[in-house]
DNA sequence: AACACGGGGAG
DNA sequence: CTCCCAGTGTT
């Protein structure tokens, strides 16, 4: 389908059911379209009218806005999130009356060096509002322009993000930015939605790839999760003569938090430290296999190390009793198996091999 | 609980 | 410049 094409058929859908009763679309102007535009991230229209409203009652020029406190403006704003955007609003109104003596600037690089307003942003006010044709690029239009080249790679990346910049710009039409603009953000809000989108009555399906492909729902494609950072641990295995082991209690707060653990150390050196200032002077550690625990935001390596039976230890030397951050004790075999206490699933592990080995 | 989002700010 | 996050609604 050639822009022409798909910008025509836009157009007319726009024409037939877009939205052209909102109040930003009325008494057009950039000062208000900027409003809508800032209310509007993040926020569904619905949410946005009444506060708009008052928003503009209270502030209907730039001047009242930039003239007001910010706690008057922040007032307006309780209730919407995103309080940074307020603020930035305030600056860039008194920016506007200091710098353009209360006319918005009509260039692009103008615009998007007000605080708040990026490129996308910057783009809608200067198409709806300043008759300036330029393109947008936010999530709706991401995923529209995303679906309908069905473009293999997640939108936010950089190269892919720069190619549909171009591919915006290409299907604006030569006139009509305005409505284009409108008519695009409405298609993304309405009928090409994340979920359950509605091809079968959208004007674009016919040049749609995603949709000719049958994998509308592939696209666009999802931010790759980060990998994962490891970390690494040892976990020290005293085990008595009778078989029970030393147990310490986690803190509250923090993974496994109130959960029995085996004391959790860094290093090699500081299991040797620990043992032999707390337990016995003479004991000989031995390393286990290394194995992978993962949580949802991190891998932790676990070393294991045991020290042998033979070796065994009688009580925490008097030294223990001095360290009253740590909550520590004997717990034989038979409670562990029984789950009398909470403990992480690694542990749960290692006391299952302890009982095989 | 994970994902999505436009712009700011850190690196 | 590139990458990641803050803060909130949606799925």
């Amino acid at each position: 389908m050639q822009p022409e094409q798909f910008y025509q058929r836009l157009l007319a859908w726009f024409d037939d059911y877009g939205r052209h009763d909102l109040p930003w679309q009325q008494d057009i102007n950039p000062y208000r379209v900027w409003i809508s535009e800032i209310m509007l991230q993040q926020t569904q229209v619905t949410t946005v009218i009444p506060y708009y409203q008052k928003f503009m009652q209270s502030f209907p020029t730039v001047q009242d806005l930039a003239a007001a406190t910010q706690e008057q403006v922040l007032a307006h704003w309780a209730g919407l999130g995103y309080y940074a955007r307020g603020r930035n609003l305030h600056k860039a109104a008194q920016l506007i009356v200091e710098q353009y003596d209360g006319e918005f600037p009509d260039t692009l690089d103008e615009v998007v060096a007000l605080p708040g307003i990026g490129r996308s942003t910057a783009g809608a006010i200067l198409s709806i509002a300043c008759g300036k044709r330029h393109p947008i690029l936010d999530g709706n239009v991401k995923r529209v322009l995303g679906r309908f080249y069905a473009l293999e790679k997640w939108p936010g990346e950089k190269a892919a993000e720069n190619w549909l910049w171009e591919r915006a710009a290409q299907l604006t039409p030569p006139q009509r930015y305005a409505d284009y603009t409108q008519a695009i953000m409405d298609l993304g809000a309405t009928f090409c939605t994340r979920s359950k989108p509605q091809c079968a009555d959208c004007p674009i399906s016919a040049g749609c790839q995603a949709f000719a492909q049958d994998r509308v729902a592939d696209f666009p494609f999802k931010k790759p999760k980060k990998d994962k950072p490891v970390r690494q641990a040892y976990l020290l295995i005293l085990q008595q003569a009778d078989g029970s082991l030393w147990l310490e209690e986690r803190p509250q707060k923090g993974i496994w938090g109130g959960l029995w653990s085996f004391p959790q150390l860094e290093t090699w050196q500081a299991c040797e430290d620990k043992v032999q200032s707390r337990f016995s002077p003479s004991v000989s550690l031995l390393k286990w296999q290394e194995f992978r625990h993962t949580f949802s935001h991190y891998h932790l390596d676990i070393t294991p190390v045991f020290s042998q039976q033979s070796q065994l230890i009688a009580e925490p030397s008097a030294n223990y009793a001095a360290d009253e951050n740590e909550s520590g004790r004997w717990v034989s075999m038979q409670d562990l198996l029984d789950e009398k206490l909470g403990i992480p699933a690694p542990v749960q592990k290692l006391v299952k091999q302890l009982q095989d080995y």
